[in-house]
DNA sequence: CTGTTGACTGACGAATCAGTCAATAATTAC
DNA sequence: GTAATTATTGACTGATTCGTCAGTCAACAG
């Protein structure tokens, strides 16, 4: 009963699939325990979704285009191009429980011997990527930051917080939210030429930089 | 046949599980192939190891040790700070096809629910930065680095490598190996405040510093 | 109102694997 | 040399879970 247009269901079922995914790890979530969280028979599942495989990879796609999605809103906003950076760090460095980083670390991990989970992870850090070099470029051309290569700056941020992500779920507990999150101020700063207290949490400006 | 005393062969079993890790990551990785490897039954590694977890577990706690005795003996050789620090970059950054960060990315994922393995995981990090922060201290104290606070440095230097780490495998060949090696070198430099090229591949110093 | 499509079910087949256990071969103890 | 001990086997079980399939029923077209 209650059926559904196939986009719709598919779209449902992949969102239920990134749930139980960040819950139990790729490895230990069931068929089953997608179609359960939607109260729905194993079997339709099956139906939208060929193999287990495919169902997986299709839920990274999915999460995927959402992150994605966001982060391109984030950087069409309007306002200074460190005003956007400010936001765009807050959306995703793994400051906070950060269950979304739980799904790209099982990502890594799975995508090493997963071919279509490879390709849609690598495709995903392309756009990222590409989206940060734009936005630094921006940044340069109009004066706001100072540094020499947009593409080399991008890697370097997005290697930070891959490792930050790395160590807050390694280490949960060890490392202090706060002094995390100082350190992607400092590390992103650094890279583009600009005062750390810019990236401070609430004003853009003119606050104490209590820093070594 | 062939029996051995207990010690010898739980090693022997780790290693195997070690090295069926690195190929087939531990979802994947049947305690039927860790006996195959070694030519023996299957009910041999359950006769050494109750469950495949504990199994996993301690082939993780395995490598870890082993890898601390090799960090232990990078750090403890004759030579200049620098030069021991050389040596431990070249040891430990993934440049080159890294199998043993493989192991390493593996366990992140499974440790996310796994409490043992992320105990293990938590204690090799413990061990591994307090050696590099009594390394950087070292340096510090003898007037080879210049920087203010040898555990952020030892923080910021893990956490660059685990994200270099992370790049090289999530997108295997789309980052220039010797560029890679490039970016350790400065990063490590600039947190220890030291000239890049003394981290050169070869020449402890004296070689063009060609990087901007 | 009726026929057709297609989403959906639920029971089942088939395969996989962790873990058990009785039997056996090698070692050690005495 | 014999008994006790201990490492090892390999066949087996029990549980789990992916994927299938024959059939059901809602929705819609005509």
């Amino acid at each position: 009963m209650a059926r559904k247009k196939v986009v719709l269901r598919r779209e449902e079922i992949l969102e239920a699939t990134v749930e139980q995914i960040k819950q139990r790890g790729i490895a230990t979530t069931r068929v089953a325990d997608v179609a359960g969280a939607l109260k729905v028979s194993s079997g339709l599942v099956h139906y939208h979704f060929a193999t287990k495989e495919l169902l997986v990879e299709e839920a990274f796609a999915y999460a995927a285009r959402r992150e994605m999605e966001a982060l391109r809103t984030t950087i069409a906003r309007s306002g200074s191009v460190v005003t956007r950076m400010k936001a765009l760090i807050r959306l995703y460095a793994p400051t906070g429980q950060a269950p979304g980083w739980r799904l790209w670390i099982d990502g890594w991990s799975a995508g090493m011997r997963d071919k279509g989970l490879h390709d849609v992870m690598r495709k995903m850090d392309e756009e990222w990527k590409s989206s940060i070099v734009s936005l630094v470029q921006e940044g340069m051309d109009n004066g706001e930051f100072h540094c020499a290569d947009a593409r080399v700056v991008a890697w370097r941020i997005t290697l930070f917080l891959d490792g930050l992500a790395v160590q807050l779920v390694a280490r949960r507990g060890a490392l202090e939210k706060a002094e995390a999150a100082q350190w992607v101020r400092e590390h992103v700063a650094g890279q583009l030429g600009i005062d750390p207290a810019a990236l401070g949490p609430r004003r853009a400006a003119g606050q104490r930089a209590d820093i070594s």
